[in-house]
DNA sequence: ATATAATGTTAGGTATGCCTTACTTTTATA
DNA sequence: TATAAAAGTAAGGCATACCTAACATTATAT
């Protein structure tokens, strides 16, 4: 998926924990990508073989791991998705914090990079774009919990946009 | 993922395929389920038997295959996501039919249940709401192919609306 | 410096999910 | 109705990816 489907969604995991502790302690260790992917010490291991071979990870027995330049740019492409989908679901949909967080990481796996780039144009869009912005999302959730989904409200938020433009 | 997580991706898709064809046929058979899902036909045999034990899908060897109860309420809801992940791909996004075709197959396995009803809803408050619209959604694409994101064409646009809704 | 704790690996087991080949059942046709 | 084609199943293999328990290495603390 990342850039062909040289990778599983498993092991793209893999990067982008990896990536996190690189970022965060300079060095990735097994125990803690254990720990972040919520497995066991010995599955980890199966994981960093098969991203070393693939050629993602600088990996030796008992040493510390770290992403080569492919892995790094891969990683942080999937990063990049988590973040995009995750601000989307956050600032458009308003999802709550934590359903967010985790419907990205499954949903960065299986979206494609025309529709990641599109996504991206989107959000900026609804942000700059004068007939949307901020208070154009505000009510869209007021509009979801409108039963009725009536547009009685709308002349009058038609009237804010116009004074707010002059 | 569609009711706990009793049902892997691939189990999800073997439903959704059985109802399609149910839809098309009454009944599935199985080598029409392995050319949909394009796998082999001594494949098949393995899934129905796990959709079987999960009571899923009437199976007998050597017979057709139906959907319980359970089975099309499951499917019925798989078949909703992908819809709406496509709707909001080609529609919103603008996303070619192609991609946005393959990326539902995918997407519609990872997505929550609040994520797909605050979309259904974002879709119909796009085509709804005044401020938005068909042009808005028209504009957004031209926005995305203009290199320096302008706002040049914005007071145009806004007198446009303006006069539109007089 | 050495015992102990923490971390990492290995080996064997399970489950999914695909493949292929060979065999069985059903369907169609001559 | 017998036979060939089509459809379905079974068995054995492979790859992924997890588990646990036992063993190896490295780090820590006395």
């Amino acid at each position: 998926m990342s850039t062909q489907q040289d990778l599983s969604d498993n092991l793209e995991n893999y990067l982008e924990v990896i990536l996190k502790l690189e970022e965060t302690n300079k060095v990735a260790r097994a125990k803690e990508i254990a720990d972040h992917l919520e497995i066991q010490r010995g599955s980890v291991t199966g994981g960093l073989k098969a991203l070393s071979e693939k050629g993602y990870i600088n990996y030796k027995p008992y040493s510390y791991i770290t992403l080569t330049a492919k892995g790094k740019r891969v990683a942080k492409d999937i990063a990049y998705r988590h973040r995009v989908i995750k601000d989307f679901l956050l600032k458009v949909l308003q999802i709550d914090a934590e359903t967010a967080e985790e419907t990205a990481c499954r949903m960065e796996h299986a979206i494609d990079s025309e529709s990641i780039e599109r996504l991206v144009c989107f959000i900026e869009y609804i942000f700059t774009c004068p007939r949307a912005g901020k208070d154009w999302i505000q009510s869209f959730l007021n509009y979801c919990s409108t039963d009725k989904r009536s547009r009685s409200n709308c002349d009058l938020c038609i009237d804010k946009l116009k004074s707010s433009l002059r």
